[in-house]
DNA sequence: CTGAAAGCGCTTACAG
DNA sequence: CTGAAAGCGCTTACAG
């Protein structure tokens, strides 16, 4: 064979003096060959190098083995994971991994079908915000493109889901914050367009009520989920007189911005004030001092929306919903309230 | 058109009154289309939905237009800078890419060709320590199978590779160190697999002996790349009496990670020791003081790689060899030496 | 248990 | 400027 040209099922055949379908037959352990012929046929297929060409296997079944991983790009920990986590459920199949990051979910969900169709995608793993976009929803529900959500909060109906409870989340770290003494806790905010926020707010809301505290917007600002947001949002909470004795930041990036906001401000944490975030991303164990958060299964929802996409690509049942634990994880960031 | 179904060519064709060559010319701007007819084919299309099939253009041209960027698993940023810089690059382009994260790239070295084979990759990046294994390259060379490499230190002849001067790069570190006093001055070397380990460690003493500083073997730490592995070598470096005054990570990971460890210890960082790192990720700028480094262009290498690998798999010619500058990025992590 | 034929959706090489 | 034929490397649906 010349330089870099592949045995072909052909060349098998030939030289194993069988027909091409006994090769198929083999190499896609269909029922029906003599364990002798079997033996023989992949004895010579590994003496040609032969692999089947997914390309022309894609061509007949229509369809490409290639899945999207679909996603903004908020912090490289995150989507580490996410990636991670799909790509360990892929491992040992046909199936392979394509990355989509996008700027904006937004901005592209007008293009999501032609986008998917010209990349040949067999079916797609959307992340937030876009697993709640109701253009991107809409368009692929048209078109019968098969998807799964990872943490959609909107239309509960259309397709498999992996979520873990956001709002029982941030309401059990509020509650963590309040049986440490705390009194005036500020919120950090995500990026308004993910549902996500809003649902950590509620959480938050309804420990303080709980408590019997007030919710002042005032100790709500605005993030966008990124570390420098974390730092403009940190400052702008603690660059007071009054200023909270903790802060709760939605994930761990804005968390580890609002604990360098505090840095800079020379304001000792937890001494003089305590932080924590959301997520468990390598982050929290990065900074000093390492964060306290909730353990997100980001890992786990990657790896079970690939399964579950996987199962609807090959007709296979799969749970419509699969609700992942989290777990607060209580580090150094958070302490009890300083003496006032 | 059933649910899902895509349009063909055929489709098109018919429904446009022209053969299916003449629509094929149209979608890949050959010439010989009178404006009108093409005009009229693409509104056809358009109507339609229609989009080239990539399977079935790649069964015809022998390619998959799949580009695999292969990578073991050492920093998220390091990992997400690359995959941009590829993906920058890929931008309006046929091809896609696939990430191929290794646990080690030695354990799969053997399995290589058989691995982008059944993946169906037209051609693959190799990165650290990859881009060095002489069983990975001679499987490949072997087989004919297309590839690049991003910073090697061996076998120049082989292909086109993107480097940065590691020697250099930290042989200006370790002068910057110098002139701000130091001179006990702990190394952590990275993963003894990667070559760029050896450079590092090359260029800090070339600039210790042109100082008169003798380079002292148990100042030199072994880390793996990874956040842990500095902070266990950041302990080992300052958990005696006659600490260094400096440490010079060889990347951002690790000099956290020895951060955390002054942490730990209550050793401040600068007044009580000057740590630098190197890579210039988003870790450097994430911790507490953030870090000296040397910026090294993850994303540019990773980006004009994928670039010469498309020449390749186009028959375009390439530079061999691009060397992309380092910068010394100044931060808050150094100061001067501490008075005795 | 095994095989010959047809076809997946395109492009290449010719012909006009 | 346009098109009919052959073929890329497989699998599906039949036939024996």
């Amino acid at each position: 064979m010349e330089r870099g040209r592949r045995a072909t099922i052909v060349d098998v055949a030939r030289e194993a003096n069988v027909s091409i379908k006994t090769v198929s037959r083999v190499f896609n352990d269909a029922p029906n060959v003599r364990a002798k012929t079997r033996e023989h046929v992949l004895k010579v297929a590994a003496g040609l190098h032969y692999h089947p060409n997914v390309v022309a296997q894609g061509l007949v079944g229509r369809r490409s083995y290639l899945i999207g991983l679909f996603y903004e790009n908020p912090s490289p920990n995150y989507v580490v994971e996410l990636q991670r986590g799909a790509l360990d459920r892929l491992y040992g199949e046909r199936y392979r991994l394509i990355v989509l990051p996008v700027e904006s979910a937004g901005a592209v969900a007008d293009k999501i079908v032609p986008f998917v169709r010209s990349a040949a995608l067999d079916g797609i793993v959307l992340t937030p915000p876009a697993s709640d976009n109701p253009t991107i929803l809409e368009r692929l529900e048209e078109a019968g493109f098969p998807f799964v959500r990872i943490a959609p909060t909107t239309r509960p109906e259309i397709g498999p889901r992996d979520i873990t409870d956001d709002v029982a989340a941030a309401r059990a770290m509020t509650e963590y914050l309040i049986g440490l003494g705390h009194r005036r806790i500020g919120m950090i905010k995500g990026d308004p367009t993910h549902p996500s926020s809003d649902a950590r707010v509620e959480g938050f809301a309804a420990a303080l009520a709980a408590a019997g505290l007030a919710l002042a917007p005032d100790l709500i600002a605005q993030g966008q989920f990124t570390f420098e947001s974390g730092v403009e949002a940190g400052r702008q909470l603690l660059d007071r007189a009054d200023r909270p004795t903790a802060i709760f930041a939605q994930n761990d990036d804005m968390a580890a911005g609002a604990l360098m906001a505090a840095h800079d401000l020379g304001i000792a944490v937890p001494a003089g004030l305590s932080i924590a975030g959301f997520d468990d991303s390598a982050i929290a164990r990065i900074v000093w001092p390492r964060i306290t958060t909730i353990h997100q299964p980001v890992f786990d929802m990657a790896r079970s929306a690939t399964d579950q996409l996987l199962a609807i690509l090959e007709d296979r049942p799969c749970p419509p919903l699969i609700d992942h634990p989290f777990t607060l994880i209580a580090r150094q960031s958070t302490g009890t309230v300083p003496e006032a």
